[in-house]
RNA sequence: GGAGGGGUGCCGGAGUGGUUAAUCGGAGCAGUCUGUAAAAUUGCCGCCCGUUGGGCUUCGUAGGUUCGAAUCCUACCCCCUCCA
């Protein structure tokens, strides 16, 4: 059983715990927790910023505590108030049903599903009358709600703020008293709510819920958070090429970070990795592959993770082929000395490497196409039947003559 | 109900009758460099074509004025602030 206070348990991938000492004592206590955690169905990618909260949840699971996963199909309606965009159009039922299922199959490659309760907000939400609508509403008032941060900022800056999206913390607090949470998991951007959660549970005349703030992971861009609306995210399902190659183009600077947020890379090793790069005696990129490796192994196993390196290695560090190029039929116009003239332009179009004939173009003009290793400023080419076409930095296509 | 301000390309934000497919910044893409890091530098960044050029469609929506409109007029829709 890991020690509780001496593990990296309540230091590593954690950024605050209300109340500490309260959370510790409960642990200690040997009772089995309800730990919440929810998710907002409207968008079913889990990327490594939500997995630095769900490592932590399964590490808690691993003492014996239970994870409660409220699927947020009411608050999913409302929108998140943190997005920017402003009106999202309502969600159908099996839009949500779909995307709670894509949502499960990734968050259980982390979490524990034996020890995980799924809970949907309609359970409790559906029964809602406006009554209880505004008996709940009741028990805030304006200036609390508008004390969140994001919300004063729009206020004072003369965005709009709907009703509905005021609405959304105390949902979000509700789903805490109808699951009795004993605490409550979320990056330190949930502080508002799940603070609003004890409140409203206090009210209630539950035991308040302690809650369990993990640190906010950067996105690959390297300054903003990692999130799916920036596009800076490496999503846990994606295909282990990819992640490498998002892996590589991280910024030194977040090297650390990754590997204390993201893999089980023990303590002491990253600090060697810091005094490393501190004095300049490794090769950031030699770690950053070490991290690439962890990352992927955990979420694809061992061997894609080999894989992935050794694409990489191969294309975009010695900038030969890769190893599986996927095939597409091309017909030719003429032949001529084993030379079959053909146009790409249409399937390149069709099957979306380029978005449109004029993209084409330009990457043609900037010396973007590569067919068998030399430039070529046309789409009409000359090409073998097997020849490889390369458009931008990651696009292969082999050429099969039909 | 009243008064005022505003809706421009992925985002921010100029532009108030013609040389504007629309200044600029960010993001993005591509070239060189390289560690698919950073920094640097160059180009692209609505769509289509016979591509040193031509065409079409864009500035909340729908009409109108004009040789010509993102820019003027009318109606409508939406947003913000203040007063009640």
């Amino acid at each position: 059983m890991t020690d509780i206070e001496h593990g990296n348990l309540l230091s590593r991938g954690v950024a605050e715990i209300i109340v500490e000492q309260e959370f510790i004592q409960l642990l200690k206590s040997g009772r089995s927790l309800r730990l919440k955690e929810g998710f907002d169905p409207s968008a079913p990618d889990i990327h490594l910023g939500h997995a630095v909260g769900l490592r932590k949840l399964r590490q808690l699971q691993e003492l014996g505590h239970k994870v409660i996963l409220i699927v947020g199909d009411w608050t999913a309606r409302i929108g998140d108030p943190s997005g920017q965009s402003a009106t999202r159009p309502m969600l159908s039922e099996s839009e949500i049903e779909a995307n709670a299922q894509t949502y499960m199959e990734q968050f259980f490659k982390v979490v524990d599903r034996d020890r995980t309760e799924i809970r949907w907000q309609s359970e409790w939400f559906d029964k809602f009358t406006l009554d209880t609508v505004i008996r709940l509403m009741s028990k805030f008032t304006v200036a609390q709600i508008l004390a969140r941060e994001d919300f004063s900022n729009r206020y004072r800056s003369g965005n709009p703020i709907s009703l509905a999206e005021m609405l959304y913390p105390l949902l979000q607090a509700y789903d805490s008293v109808a699951i009795e949470a004993s605490v409550e998991f979320g990056g330190t951007d949930q502080k508002f709510n799940c603070l609003l959660g004890r409140e409203l549970q206090q009210i209630m005349g539950q035991t308040p819920q302690h809650v369990f703030f993990t640190p906010i992971l950067a996105g690959t861009d390297g300054t903003q958070k990692m999130s799916k609306s920036l596009g800076n995210y490496i999503g846990i399902a994606e295909p282990p090429e990819e992640m490498y190659g998002k892996v590589m183009s991280l910024p030194d600077s977040l090297l650390t970070q990754y590997f204390e947020l993201t893999t089980d890379v023990p303590d002491e090793e990253i600090a060697q990795f810091r005094e490393q790069l501190n004095a300049q005696t490794v090769n950031p990129m030699d770690l950053k592959k070490r991290l690439a490796r962890e990352i992927i192994t955990q979420f694809h196993g061992k061997q894609d993770a080999d894989k992935a390196e050794e694409n990489f290695t191969r294309v975009f560090q010695k900038r030969e082929l890769p190893e599986d190029i996927p095939e597409y039929g091309f017909a030719a116009s003429s032949i001529q000395d084993g030379l079959y003239h053909l146009d790409v332009a249409p399937t390149l179009l069709r099957e979306g490497i380029v978005q449109s004939n004029s993209e084409l173009k330009r990457l043609l003009a900037q010396g973007a196409v590569e067919l068998d290793g030399k430039k070529v400023n046309t789409s009409a080419i000359n090409a073998r039947d097997g020849s490889v076409l390369k458009v931008g930095k990651r696009h292969f296509v082999r050429i099969v003559i039909k």
